[in-house]
DNA sequence: CACCTTTTTGCAACTAGTTGCATAAGGGTG
DNA sequence: CACCCTTATGCAACTAGTTGCAAAAAGGTG
């Protein structure tokens, strides 16, 4: 339940239309909640539906023709309502730990080399990261919507930290055996 | 895709029924795959008719009847293949920050008592993680299946304490303030 | 202007996970 | 043995996100 809010920061912080939106999004929020243009056109017409958010009357709405959209005040309650609810941290789900689980029983070939991928991915999305810092929070500039902004980056950039630490740190680890099944 | 490879694993460390499965679930792969017994016993059908696992000639198939699984080869195979195949990783999708973001728009209040309450949540996962460790890992044995299985526990400590970190970091960063809204 | 490509919008089907409930058997209690 | 509670299994509907594709308009090219 959390895309239409997205949404709704976004279109806040500049009214857009759909794929501007998408364009927008992949640029920032995204990392953190990444979604498709099929999902944000969806969602885009739910939120007209429930009066979070209205067509800009400048475009007329057809096909393969721009339509913008605004927060309408409700849409902009509703997010101030959301973003204060407490709300459950949602438990971890990871593939890669449980593939060292399930490596335990079948032996660890081949699990060595996409950890070094991940850990090459993980250091590649970090670098992308502190360009982004470098960029958008020079030393300076401290607004408290800057700050806030700055601390959602930096989480980002302490979690590729982070797991390329683990990865490193498995890999250095990590036994390469042979499991003890039916064959032996 | 993930989850009846999961079951894969746990059913070779033990063959048992669906109930006894989700039980043990619970007290360990759940804690970085979760699911529900309802979820498991859906895959246990499918696993079953794909000819990966079968039941335990011991009991029949009825209703309220304990009815035990065991893992055939070709779910070994399966499952070996599956843990060595690359696989991306999925991409951060979290709500706090996306809440953070949201923060910058329409002012913090409220927010930072949930992330107070997320703090402590976070201190409570990492407090069991730590029983766990000390009941399961205590110095000494070593075989190369402990050293795989410590490894993603300590992923779920460091992660814990990652975000316990983060969390307490931000909240002292936290700004009051109000939105700059349509209301000023 | 006929044709093709790109941009913009969107539908439809599918996948994985969640929530709510149902039903059958076993086991104890009056 | 009639009743009820617990254990074990499972179906059905719903939610959120993904994948594949298509159609309308705009804009350039012969």
């Amino acid at each position: 339940m959390s895309l239409p809010h997205a949404i709704l920061t976004a279109l806040l912080e500049k009214p857009s239309s759909g794929l501007e939106l998408t364009r927008r999004f992949d640029k920032s929020i995204a990392y953190f909640w990444p979604s498709t243009h099929q999902q944000i056109y969806r969602e885009l017409g739910k939120l007209e539906a429930e009066g979070f958010i209205r067509a800009l009357p400048s475009a007329q709405p057809a096909r393969g023709q721009k339509k913008s959209y605004e927060v309408l005040p409700a849409g902009r309650e509703e997010l101030a309502r959301w973003t204060a609810a407490p709300q459950d941290p949602k438990p971890l789900r990871d593939a890669m730990l449980l593939r060292m689980r399930a490596a335990a029983v079948v032996g660890t070939a081949g699990l060595a080399a996409d950890m070094r991928r991940h850990l090459e991915l993980h250091e590649g999305q970090l670098a992308v990261y502190q360009e982004i810092e470098k960029r958008d929070f020079p030393p300076g500039r401290d607004t408290p919507q800057d700050r806030l902004r700055h601390m959602v980056l930096r989480a980002g950039i302490d979690l590729e930290t982070f797991w390329a630490q683990w990865l490193a740190e498995a890999l250095k680890n990590i036994p390469d055996f042979e499991p003890d099944g039916p064959e032996s």
